[in-house]
DNA sequence: TGTACATCAGTGAACGCGCGTTCACTGATGTAC
DNA sequence: TGTACATCAGTGAACGCGCGTTCACTGATGTAC
């Protein structure tokens, strides 16, 4: 009964959802092949359906693996907001020209999310979970259920500071932006 | 020297142009196909580049075509909540279930935003030009430069609505965010 | 310790399909005379 | 008023290509004896 040591295949299954999942964030999910998703770790496309069922299959698995950072660093942010009694720092790594430069690393609703609404209902629904998680932590700093509209302000901010061109639009946005968080901050 | 009606040309594209406006908006950049929008008005794929230098070509004047209507409706829109005095109007009208339920009728930054920044260049100039308006547009009724948090708040909110699939959901969101909007009407 | 062999992760040719783009053409238009 | 014809918007076959998916296979693995 010769097997192969049994965490071979779930290795290997991480190491292709991993890069999914930094492939969506990065070009879209129309725009990820399985070709490309196999090639980036170095295996050919016909393996791929060993680990999947089919592409919608793995993209849902993407899209739950590319929240997982996207919820981990909100909980690193927030509780240094919290050590630091200053919840605008949250928004200050937010927006950060890093977080701006790399959508392949950074939250999966700023880069997917109007994408989303035209995709499977299973990846919709690993999208709410995510989202929800990351405003129930948000929710430690912003009192109240201030979190969404938080959340909806950073991320909107976010993709649109990505989608223009202009470097000043960016500032104006990002100058705005900071400012009106902390006024969210305040109690209704 | 027996030409046609010089407006036939001017208007077949026009009508291509606003079919592929729509079309963007409902189904992304990627999954909108030059014979797709050539077969919506009626015309085969093969007549499009008489219009267009390229499918990038197209997008980019569709783009443009599709933030006509949304600075358009911000007018509007705008002018009604300055008439009634309440600003608030504007947003009950934005994140209201007739605009959630028809992007390709609806705010094109909302239903295009994270696809955009992978887009050319010229596509998202035209981009920025419309949020630019828009913005400007809503700076009338909400004061000094408050327009990029309340325009990334708007959008950011309409376009995590129309991402995640549950009802009570969107009304969180929906509720915190007219709040938040009144703080936002507060001079800083 | 050495060999035979069952297992199974991964390979790569092949499929049917839709894509963007090209181009020789068709046929409706409306001017010239 | 009627006819010949230049114009040009639109047609549809054809192209090369990359896609998602299938499947017969290869060859490394590690157990059985």
């Amino acid at each position: 009964m010769a097997r192969y040591n049994t965490e071979h295949h779930a290795k290997s299954h991480a190491v292709i959802l991993q890069a999914a999942s930094e492939l969506i964030r990065e070009h879209g999910f129309d725009a990820v092949s399985v070709g490309a998703v196999m090639k980036s770790v170095g295996l050919t496309h016909g393996g791929f359906y060993a680990h999947f069922a089919d592409k919608n299959d793995m993209l849902a698995a993407a899209m739950k693996q590319a929240l997982l950072p996207t919820v981990d660093r909100f909980e690193r942010w927030t509780a240094a907001a919290e050590a630091e009694g200053d919840a605008s720092q949250f928004a200050r790594t937010y927006l950060s020209d890093q977080h701006l430069a790399r959508p392949s690393e950074g939250c999966a609703a700023a880069a997917l999310v109007s994408e989303v609404p035209r995709q499977d209902m299973a990846l919709r629904t690993e999208f709410a979970e995510g989202v929800q998680k990351s405003a129930t932590i948000l929710g430690r700093i912003y009192p109240g259920d201030q979190a969404w509209g938080v959340f909806a302000l950073m991320s909107g901010a976010l993709a649109l500071m990505r989608a223009v061109p202009n470097d000043d639009m960016r500032a104006a946005i990002r100058a705005r932006v900071m400012r009106d968080l902390q006024k969210l901050a305040v109690p209704d």
